[in-house]
DNA sequence: GATCCACGGGAATACACGGATG
DNA sequence: CATCCGTGTATTCCCGTGGATC
């Protein structure tokens, strides 16, 4: 647990009984900084690394496995322990002075849901390794490019690029982040992290892949558990209701925590100081299955997600066609309805809204509507932004 | 002035259906 | 009966424009 974490444990007041100690603690979105029952797989990924702390490049690599399994979470936690065990302070590199040159190679994470473009990668990449601030826009992607090029230009000065979530449906794919990369092939060494299974990926598969199975239920019992601890009220979630989480998400760790997140949601709205079967009912009710990542959701631009809030709040009738939910959400959204309706339907064909056939014909000829449904955490979606207020 | 990116808007295409045509 | 056609919607695709930033 971290200080502030304790300290507002501490400082809740005396017999005003809050549920929710740290939000943070129980999002499917956020990571402990030690993750729990993913001991071996750090200890493989480690094995794989190991090269890195003789001061070589390890070479590339693909860790892969099912949705909620702990791959963000491991290989988060372990770039974040690497940065700080094996970079000594100040050994970033200087572009100005670059006498002093790192023995092992530096360590970065990009999350490529929001590193999809040239540009956005480099300058995640920029941001990392270098102290300089990088500036988003107003100089062009080639002096990025450059600027990665000379941070890495040193002898010894390498990189392990971790970058998750490729190949999503959103996301680039591999070949195209090693596309990207093509000047700094041979100082940067990838460690991505996927979903699809390696004999599925496109293009040119690493060397060495890592399998990463789902949790199991008493591992997936004891992520709960320690999430709880942190975040919620002391004795807030029943050993029972632990239980029937971690059952019904069949080892999907950001299901279970999605499903806690919205029980929590409707303990609070009703005042409970646990939570209850009816709140944890409703809560998993509000996760959809199959369902997207919640993380996808949250790196989408704020526009995007004020769309999909206005979408998750109306009236089922309106969500029975695009065309009458474009109308609804136009009346809570600064947006025009032309693009309203074109981000209703991308956001369908990326697989975080779902268009079923309308179950009525339209009336009247002409092709059928469709009616949108979310595919993603809708109570987990809406309790933070709701809190806040 | 250059750059990246997201919004806006509209053209082009796909689909469903009923009715006409061979 | 199979196919084509016209009409009305739904859906996809594309590109110009402008804001924010350097």
């Amino acid at each position: 647990m971290d200080l502030s974490a304790r300290v507002r444990r501490r400082t809740r007041v005396e017999g005003t009984q809050t549920l929710v100690a740290d939000e943070d603690a129980i999002s499917p979105v956020a990571h402990l900084p030690d993750p729990v029952g993913r001991g071996p797989v750090l200890e493989r990924l480690l094995d794989h690394l190991a090269p890195a702390f003789e001061g070589t490049l390890p070479p590339d690599v693909y860790l892969w496995g099912p949705k909620g399994a702990g791959k963000t979470a491991v290989v988060t936690a372990l770039v974040a322990a690497l940065r700080r065990e094996l970079t000594e302070p100040g050994s970033v590199i200087h572009t100005s002075t670059r006498t002093e040159t790192p023995a092992t190679p530096q360590f970065v994470y990009v999350d490529a849901r929001t590193a999809r473009s040239p540009a956005s990668l480099y300058h995640a990449l920029l941001s990392d390794l270098t102290d300089e601030s990088v500036p988003r826009t107003g100089v062009g992607t080639d002096e990025l490019r450059g600027r990665l090029e000379r941070a890495l230009a040193p002898v010894d000065a390498e990189a392990v690029l971790a970058v998750d979530h490729v190949s999503d449906p959103d996301t680039p794919d591999l070949d195209e982040i090693r596309d990207h990369l093509d000047p700094v092939t041979d100082t940067i060494a990838v460690l991505a992290v996927g979903r699809s299974p390696p004999d599925s990926l496109v293009g040119v598969v690493p060397p060495d892949t890592l399998e990463v199975t789902a949790y199991s239920r008493h591992d997936l019992v004891d992520v709960l558990t320690g999430r709880a601890a942190e975040g919620l009220a002391d004795r807030a979630l029943p050993h029972e209701t632990t239980r029937r989480i971690a059952d019904w998400a069949a080892g999907d760790a950001h299901d279970a925590l999605a499903g806690l997140v919205g029980g929590v949601g409707y303990a609070e709205a009703r005042g409970h100081a646990t939570i209850q079967d009816e709140d944890l009912t409703d809560g998993l009710a509000a996760v959809p299955q199959p369902c997207q990542s919640l993380g996808r959701v949250v790196a989408l631009s704020a526009t995007r997600r004020r769309v999909l809030r206005a979408l998750v709040d109306l009236e089922e009738g309106d969500r029975a066609s695009v065309a009458s939910a474009t109308d609804a959400i136009a009346d809570a959204v600064d947006l025009s309805p032309g693009t309203i309706r074109r981000f209703l339907y991308e956001l369908a064909s990326s697989g975080i809204l779902e268009r079923d056939p309308a179950t009525e014909g339209g009336d009247g000829g002409g092709r059928p509507p469709s009616c949108l449904e979310p595919r993603f955490p809708t109570a987990a979606f809406r309790w933070p932004q709701d809190r806040q207020a």
